[in-house]
DNA sequence: CTTACTGTATTATTATAGTTAATACAGTTT
DNA sequence: AAACTGTATTAACTATAATAATACAGTAAG
């Protein structure tokens, strides 16, 4: 549920944080909704506590979960936000693959060609 | 020219290769065009020639540049060759990230000026 | 109240990757 | 010969991630 690359070089703590924020945005975790403990997970994925600690501090400072000493940490209310943060995200994700095809001489005109034919698949099989 | 920031993450040998793979593909840099010599380029951008070295190591095992012990590094001829597997691999990406954002209410119009706004940021980036 | 959970904090240590530094050697160009 | 090139090697420094070992205080349940 909770998978990381060790040998990533993106951190296991941010691995950790882009997962549950993902998570959370597409509602996977509910609100209020209880985050395994520290320690938990940090058995389950068999790594440090103070790591997941790190991810969990993290992500409370942003805003996404909320941790109560004693009680546990939980996934925060983000309802009004999650649909304008879930297309800010790949607002973002547009914007750089974009650039890459621009640099890659792909011209502006051909991509909105693209965006066009995306739409159009997608409303051939309506499913997704 | 050859601009890095050493307060980045990602590795200043990493951002050489990035902006050098860049000007190859965009024909900024032509086919045997000559590169700055790893002792030349250290002092432009005050960093190490290993530094330098380690870059243009890598740009030579990927067929971007070719090295000529005693004369120097130059650009490979490879128009044609490296982009367009990876104009494939791009556009599909493009095709799911706009299928989402229609997903949840973007309208077409919305995306193409995205778009639009990642090709203005491109050219101020690449003024810098 | 005791026990076993929780989050949180602190300090020390290890591991790794990036970078710098100082040389050295051999090929080339003039 | 002198001044360039690329290439290689070894050592040292730095920053960051991650581990380890504790400790403390709040919560819940028996």
């Amino acid at each position: 549920m909770f998978d990381v690359d060790v040998r990533s070089r993106v951190p296991i703590y941010e691995q950790l944080v882009d997962n549950i924020k993902k998570m959370i945005i597409q509602n996977v975790l509910e609100k209020d909704e209880k985050l395994p403990s520290v320690r938990k997970m940090a058995q389950e994925i068999t790594i440090n506590p103070n790591t997941i600690q790190k991810a969990y501090r993290e992500l409370e400072s942003e805003g996404y979960i909320y941790s109560v000493p004693g009680k546990g940490s939980f996934v925060s209310d983000t309802k009004n936000t999650v649909s304008n943060q879930k297309i800010e995200v790949l607002t973002e994700e547009l914007e750089g693959i974009v650039k890459e095809l621009i640099y890659l001489g792909v011209p502006v005109k051909k991509i909105k060609t693209l965006v066009d034919e995306a739409e159009a698949e997608m409303r051939e099989d309506g499913d997704r």
